[in-house]
DNA sequence: CCAATACTTAAGTGTCCGCTTGACAATCAA
DNA sequence: TTGATTGTCAAGCGGACACTTAAGTATTGG
C-alpha cells in the first residue's frame, strides 16, 4: 500500500510550517482547548482552526469536542512515522559509512 | 546565534517538499553527482539545482564541485536537529503521561 | 579548436498556502 | 431569554514557492 507515502507526505508537510510546528511544542505539555491555543498566537482563531485541521489529518494531532470546547491533544502516531523516517535515512547512510570504511581497511591490510 | 529556532525551521521547511526529500533518501545511499540526481526525477535540472540550494542551507546535505561536476551528499547535521526536535516533543509528553498514570495510581491507593 | 557535457543564473508563471474577514451555529451562564 | 463564549464555514487576498524557459559559463574529450 503506498499510503504510507501519503501519511510521510502530510506528517512533513504540517511540520514545515512553525506555526504548526509551535502548536505541536504546546500541546507536548498537555492538552488545551483551541482558544488557549491560540491566545499566544498573534494569529485569529479561525487560522490555529485550519492548523489543527492540517495537523489532526496528518496524525500528529487529536481532538475532541465536548460541548463549545474542543480539546487538542497531541497524537504520538505522526511524530513516530516522522522519527522513523529520519532514521531509517540515516541508518542507510551509516551502514554506508561502514562498509566504505571496512573497505579502506582491508584494502591497506591487502598493501603490506 | 542565530538562534536554534531558525536552523530548525530551514529544516523542517526543507524536509516539508516530497522531491526533497526524495533527494535526501537517494544521497543516503550515496554520494551522486547533480544530474544522476536529477535523471529518474521528472523535473528540470535547474529545478533539482534549486532544491539542493534549500538542502545545502538546511545543513541536510553537502555539495562540493571538481571540474564540471558537482557531487552531493548527505550531511547528517540536519537530519540530527530534526531528529532531535521530535524526541525531545515526544520525551515531554511521554513524562506528561507519566506523571498523569502516577497521579492515577496514588489516588487510588489513598481511596482503599 | 570544437562540440559536448555539466551545471548556473535570471526572469517569468501558475498554484498552493497561510491568513483575514465576516457571517453563522452551538453552548453556557446569569 | 439574553448575552457572552467558543468554535465553524466560506470566500477572497497576497505572497511564497516549485517549476520552466532561455541564455550563459566552465570544463572536458576528441
Amino acid at each position: 500500500m503506498p499510503s504510507q507515502q501519503v501519511a510521510i507526505d502530510r506528517v512533513f508537510h504540517a511540520l514545515g510550517d512553525p506555526t504548526r510546528r509551535s502548536i505541536v511544542e504546546k500541546l507536548s505539555s498537555g492538552p488545551i482547548s483551541v482558544s488557549r491555543l491560540a491566545k499566544p498566537l498573534e494569529i485569529t482563531l479561525a487560522a490555529v482552526v485550519q492548523h489543527l485541521r492540517v495537523l489532526e489529518e496528518s496524525g500528529l494531532v487529536r481532538t475532541e469536542k465536548i460541548g463549545r470546547v474542543r480539546t487538542c491533544r497531541i497524537e504520538p502516531r505522526g511524530l513516530t512515522l516522522a522519527e522513523r523516517w529520519i532514521s531509517e535515512r540515516r541508518s542507510l547512510w551509516e551502514r554506508r559509512l561502514d562498509r566504505l570504511g571496512q573497505f579502506l581497511v582491508e584494502e591497506d591490510e591487502g598493501r603490506s
